[in-house]
Formats: structure tokens, C-alpha cells, sequence
DNA sequence: CGCTTTTTTGACCAGTTTCAACTCAAGTGG
DNA sequence: CCACTTGAGTTGAAACTGGTCAAAAAAGCG
């Protein structure tokens, strides 16, 4: 059965797989695979939409990555968060129907694009769905901690530390655990969500390299000492 | 009658007003009403909850304020949020049953506790309770993101002038806007929480008279001007 | 292979942290 | 009622981190 095999490799189907009950009836499942429009290809750099403007969609990222940023009224910018295979975009988004950020491919890939509005009618019909959302968006604001955590650390070379770890720890959780990865996004994407200028990311980086704790090749990051990077991420002095 | 007086006139149940349909029979209005504990004090320091303990619970402040905080395993404390009247604590940890930061009363406050797993049952039987739920939670998640953007701005005096107007922003989206209000917390929560030192939180309060935009009397703060505080939160520049 | 963009490095200066001393208010107990 | 203690908040001086500007090196890209 094609619908199936469908369900049991694609990203977007964690939705399907999580919250849909089992003995859902056929007519019921194609009606939520309708609300769902799978594999959207997106080039680098381009946007998954537009800050300030109406939106009822939720995103599924499923290869490649995404950022999100903020434009303040006088024209600074902000790198909000990176989003990676399997994570929701666009939840502080839907609730009020205008989206506060914008969101842009850091690299080609492919995302999911979820009808809210067709969603939040199946949650009648379906109270696990229901109990899921919650769990989603639990789970978007305990990530949300974790970020505000790092941003209010005072060395520069803690909050780099620190970033790192998370990332590692978020690519980990899918692929099986390597000590090395790649970072799609530049250094100014990092120095901006980090609250720091580029400059000192690209020097935070050679102390690190220093230190021993990594090793890198342009924006690929190899972790040779998890247990130093954290004491450095978790000290109060700079 | 007795209930409907009650709902009328108390903070907790902005819940029961905003998602219990209209028509709600007399019984399951009881059934609400139970999962809800009403009033609770709390003194000054009194702890909501501790850190990394079970829980189910969610609380709406109805009077007072509260921080939560987060102890890093290397014994580093972090200020991660206040909450004034109204707003609900816990929503990040009740999707995974446990606290991710331990919560304080910053003076003599009231709460309401929401037994969370009734809340989820009740939830099945009234699905505007669902979309209640994802709004709470999305204006959590808006919220964070603006907590972030101030944290991440670069100049100490631009992160306080930027907490004081949301902090600002909040109170007087319930009281009528005033242009002087009380802090409840410490020069150090303020400084832990925008990653500063005590010290410089001090003196940013001092220049931030210094160019006119507030006055303060201890912990009693009036904006005199508030655009030029907004320039001076929006200010790339040190 | 030239071009642009990204990243790194150096030097200098400004802002922040740190440490220390001090003020002020509130609470304690003699 | 007053000395004493305690904690919060402020202020000053010195050290140092990180920002800024400038320029070079490296990496992408047509």
C-alpha cells in the first residue's frame, strides 16, 4: 500500500505516525495527508516566508536547514534560531495568523507545509492530536530555554561553546552520534543569534581550537573534547 | 448564583471564561472548577516549584510576581522569566511531566494551580479548550522571542532600556497606563536575567537618567521619555 | 581564472567586568 | 533608643574582554 510505505520514511509523517490513532479509517487518513503538502523544494536563501505578513501554515523541515530573524522597525537584525530535520517552524506564528520573523533556507532543501487551520479542525475530530500540539509546543519552549541560556552567558567563547553542544546535540539525536558535523550557516548568522560580532565568533573559534576542545575545517566542526567544551560553556568566567 | 460571580471577577478564570463554551452545563462547570485551586499565597522567596521535580501543574499569577530560574549543573544560576498578573507558569514543563527551572515569588503573591491532566481530559470534551491551549502557547512562544531579541542586543544600557519597556508594556496592558511602575525584583535578578553584572545593571539605570529618559526611586522607575528610550534600545551602537 | 563573499588576523579603543569601598535602609537585640 | 548587623544598591579604579576598523587570506562561484 503506497500510503503506508509513504508514512513510514517521511518526515513530515512523525506528525502522522505520532497523532494520527491507529485504527484511523482510510477515508479520514487521505483527508489529513491533504492538509499536508510534502517535499517542497527551497533553494538557499530563499524564504519560507515573509516577517509581518498572514500566515496559516506550519512547516516540517525535512533535509537541508532553515534560520529564522527578526527585523526590527529601525533595521537591525537578529538570527532568532536554526531549525534542522524533523523541527517545527512557524509556531509562535499561527497562533495569532501573522508571523513575527522570517524564515529562509540555509541551504537547498525541503520542507513540509502544514495547513493550520485544516489541522486545528482534525483536532476536534481527534483529541491525541490535540495532546500532541501541546507536546510540540512544550517542547519549542523548552528549546527556546535552552537558547535563551546560552545568549545570556557573559564569555563569548562560553556562548560558542555552548551553541556547539547544542547543535551537536539536536544533528545527534537523528543521525547516529559522530563527533563531527557541518554548520550550514556563516558566521554572521552565528555571531547574530549569538547577541556578538563576527570577529569575535571567528577568534572564539580559534580559542576553542587552542584549547583543544575542537577542530575544524571552514564550517565543518569536529568535537575532540565534549567534556572541556562543557566546563568552558558552563564557566562564569570569561 | 455563586460560580458565576466567582468566574466573573477572578484571574484564574479568564480560563473558564475564554474556552468553556457558553452553553456548558451546570455539571461539568463543577468538574472545572475543581481542577482549579484558588488564591494560593505565597511569601516573598516562596517557592512555586522546584527544578528538575515531577509536576502537573500549571499556575496563573493572580497577584504579585514571580522569576524562574535555572541552576546550571556547574551550580551557575540563571534568571530566565518574571510573571506579572495573568500570565501562566509551567507551560514549558508540563508537556514532559517534569520542571525544567524552579519558580519564586518575588513578594507576597496569589496563585492559581491547574491540575494539568484533568485540564488534558477536559480538553477532549471541548475542543475550544484545545485552541485556548495552542494561543496560551503560542503567546508564550512570541513572548520568548522578545525576551531573546533584548537579551541578544549588544549594549548594557540598550538591554535595560529595552526590559523596561516590555517589563513596562506588561503591566500597563492590564493597569492603565501609567508612566511610572514598581520592580519587584533585585538589581541582581535583572542582571543575571539580561547577562550582566550587578554593577553595570547600576549604572545603566545611572545613564539612562543621566540622558533623561527615566527616573527612579529605588526599585520605583518613571519613563520620561519613551522614544528616546526605544532609540536607545534599538541602538546598534554602545 | 578573475570575481565576490566569507573568514581570519591585527591593532586600537571603548565598554564591561571585577574588586573594593561606601551609602542607605531595614531588622535585631541589648 | 541606639549600636550593630545584614543586604541591596551605588560608585570608583584597574584589568581585560570584545567591538570596531582595516586589511589580508581563504573559499565559492560563474
Amino acid at each position: 500500500m503506497q500510503k503506508n510505505k509513504a508514512a513510514s520514511n517521511c518526515v513530515e509523517c512523525v506528525l502522522a505516525k505520532q497523532c494520527v490513532p491507529s485504527g484511523m479509517p482510510a477515508n479520514k487518513l487521505f483527508r489529513f495527508e491533504n492538509i499536508v503538502q510534502t517535499n517542497i523544494p527551497y533553494k538557499m536563501g530563499e524564504a519560507l516566508f515573509q516577517q509581518h505578513t498572514e500566515t496559516s501554515f506550519l512547516y516540517v523541515v525535512k533535509t537541508g536547514s532553515f534560520k529564522t530573524k527578526m527585523i526590527s522597525p529601525h533595521g537591525t537584525e537578529h538570527v532568532h534560531n536554526f531549525f534542522l530535520p524533523g523541527e517545527v517552524i512557524g509556531l509562535d506564528s499561527v497562533g495569532l495568523g501573522m508571523t513575527l520573523n522570517s524564515a529562509d533556507a540555509l541551504e537547498a532543501s525541503l520542507a513540509c507545509k502544514i495547513d493550520y487551520p485544516s489541522l486545528r479542525m482534525l483536532r476536534k475530530e481527534f483529541p491525541t492530536l490535540s495532546d500532541f500540539s501541546v507536546k510540540l509546543y512544550s517542547t519549542a519552549l523548552a528549546s527556546m530555554s535552552r537558547v535563551q541560556n546560552i545568549i545570556s552567558l557573559q564569555s563569548a567563547s562560553s556562548r560558542l561553546a555552548a551553541f556547539l553542544i547544542l547543535y551537536h546535540s539536536r544533528i545527534s539525536s537523528s543521525n547516529l552520534q559522530s563527533s563531527s558535523f557541518q554548520l550550514p550557516m556563516t558566521r554572521q548568522d552565528i555571531a547574530s543569534h549569538l547577541g556578538l560580532a563576527v570577529e569575535t565568533v571567528s577568534r572564539s573559534f580559534s580559542k576553542l581550537i587552542d584549547t583543544g576542545c575542537i577542530n575544524k575545517d571552514g564550517r565543518k566542526i569536529q568535537i575532540l573534547e565534549l567534556k572541556k567544551l562543557e566546563q568552558l560553556a558552563n564557566s562564569s568566567a570569561r
